[in-house]
DNA sequence: CGTTAGCACTCAGTTTGATCGAGTGCTAAT
DNA sequence: ATTAGCACTCGATCAAACTGAGTGCTAACG
């Protein structure tokens, strides 16, 4: 259990790295004021939150920069979650003042603003489809061999994709098996498409085409196969103004994790709901071991849909990035909240 | 005009600094083999090709690099377009045996192939649609106010957008409509859709629903809008492995260019058929004044369809970009043809 | 006993200066 | 016309010296 004092210097010192990216010596936190000590006693004290492993010397004659232990230890009990600043309400405001109507533009201005603001790389994820329901179902031919297979979930969503027909299929079989489709399917959840699709469409497929094997296993993968869902990036480039980010190779890696979605899916499997903090080397991957990592779910009714979040450098501003999240994560529930309705 | 020993070794010159990345002295000119001179003669030589603007000097006791003119005089008249590695032809092949359907998995793996056989950025605009027809079109009810509508183009390119309704419009309304604009508007280029809508679609829709009015301004903006080709890009972070970048700031400049959608296009502007390079200060944009950005379109029946680019640093091994370049935008020409038809 | 002033010590960062060597331009010889 | 030779230039590299922020320890102070 660390002491007031250790706690009001802690603080100090973080606070100050954040702000200045430099280590932070003992006269420097004399001098600010709210700590009315010598720099010999913030010195004892330093050791002594040294010997914790709060903090860490980067050599042996420069001031103490804060350990992953010591942000952990910051966020979980020292950080004040102020209010969002004026100006950034006033921003979110306008931004939510546009009319928008489909939920691309709107996740995909939540990560812009999100990035603008606060300087960091924003990550969004787009909502999961798998708790919506299948509200219709399309399939317009292209040529002899081709058609593009239309889905439109209960939110709006629209997936595409092109399938190749087997032979022998009709205009006539297509308007029927598209008939056929809406009618069992409309209303059902994608999670059970699969299910609902052998055991009721099976049959009366049949009935309609011959070449009935191939277009029920068609359907099933085009229906089945799209469930991740879709992730916005913006402002990737933000770590290179960050000073501890002044090496390419670095930020070579970390722009490459980017760019590859299975790595970000990893990054964000499993969030737990609420908003996380993960510092440093809490993270899984070896690439952002220098960065931290924010994240809050949105949600509707208790459903986690997805997922925003933050990247910057351990040194980020914990306490502006979290009281953003969280109040983007629940406009964005709103906004959804009144499309799903 | 260049005599035949100054051609020599300008293109001595460009190849091994596109090589090596650092000025190229007449000494290891000379003990290459193929410029059987001295290295005083090549000195002289160089200071002449100096005196032309082709090549500049870092620095008064440096070798010779190229300038933007040098460059452009290597790639008009010295380069070498051999045509590509096994290896490259393998790897292509290899992409080209998967399956694939949609065009945007084709242009988008065209893109990551691009920028790992470079190791340079990879910068694709899919096909236009602007001289395709209307296939298909849909209006989907999503809520009591507001509709996703579906277009299909005959290129099996699909666009949604979600719009609100105007009060008053039932569903048996919406039938009504979608009916009469397939009928109506399918094969109908998009040049000329909002003319046809004007046109036909008005008097007849009068008859239909009341509010004609609204839901015809709602169908022109739905199907005018979307003309911007998707862009797709890879490899961004190659330039990181160029000596030439390894400050953070240069490269800051170009990445964030790159996630401008709007420069992009800028960039991709009127680019004439065939293959284009642009040499650093040749470039419109400021960001990529130290890069060379190489172009090729890819058409079908003489109409242009889409463009593929790679961008690199000017130092940037003409040769094999411009002939890969070439293999690949026939390929995809290729496609898109067996797709049109 | 907690706090603080004083002081020797440490060490990264910067400056300075010397050295190195790749490369040039010029001149004179071939 | 070509080339060998040579003085010269100038960035790059390295070590030595210097600077100063910051520490840890000790002793004095209230």
């Amino acid at each position: 259990m660390l002491s007031e004092r250790q706690r009001m210097i802690l603080t100090a010192i973080v606070d100050d790295y954040i702000r200045s990216a430099e280590p932070v010596g003992s006269r420097s936190i004399s001098k600010r004021g709210d700590v009315a000590f010598s720099p010999a006693t913030i010195r004892n004290e330093m050791a002594d939150l040294e010997e914790l492993g709060l903090l860490e010397q980067p050599h042996t004659s420069a001031g103490r920069i804060p350990s992953i232990k010591g942000y952990r230890y910051y966020v979980d009990h020292l950080i004040r979650v102020g209010g969002i600043g004026e100006q950034d309400v006033r921003k979110i405001r306008g931004f939510l003042a546009e009319k928008m109507n489909m939920w691309e533009e709107v996740v995909s201005h939540t990560a812009t603003i999100l990035s603008q603001l606060t300087n960091y790389t924003s990550i969004v994820l787009g909502p999961e489809t798998f708790n919506t329901t299948l509200k219709h179902f399309q399939l317009v031919p292209i040529n002899e061999t081709s058609a593009v297979a239309i889905i439109v979930t209960s939110t709006g969503h629209v997936e595409h994709k092109t399938v190749t027909l087997p032979e022998g299929v009709g205009m006539n079989d297509i308007q029927k098996i598209v008939n056929l489709l809406n009618d069992k399917l409309a209303g059902v959840a994608f999670v059970k498409v699969k299910s609902v699709l052998h055991a009721e469409v099976g049959k009366e497929l049949s009935r309609i085409v011959d070449s009935c094997e191939h277009i029920l296993q068609m359907l099933e993968s085009t229906l089945a196969d799209d469930q991740e869902p879709r992730i916005f990036l913006s402002g990737a480039t933000n770590i290179m103004t960050q000073p501890e980010f002044k090496d390419v190779d670095k930020v070579k890696n970390i722009l490459d994790m980017l760019e590859e979605t299975p790595k970000l899916m990893q990054l964000f499997q499993a969030v737990p709901d609420g908003i996380q903090v993960r510092i440093g080397t809490e993270n899984a991957l070896e690439a952002i071991n220098q960065c931290s990592l924010i994240t809050a779910n949105y949600s509707y009714e208790g459903q986690s849909l997805g997922t925003i979040g933050i990247l910057g450098p351990t040194r980020m501003d914990y306490g502006k990035v979290i009281s953003l999240l969280d109040y983007l994560s629940k406009d964005l529930a709103l906004f959804m909240a009144r499309r799903h309705k």
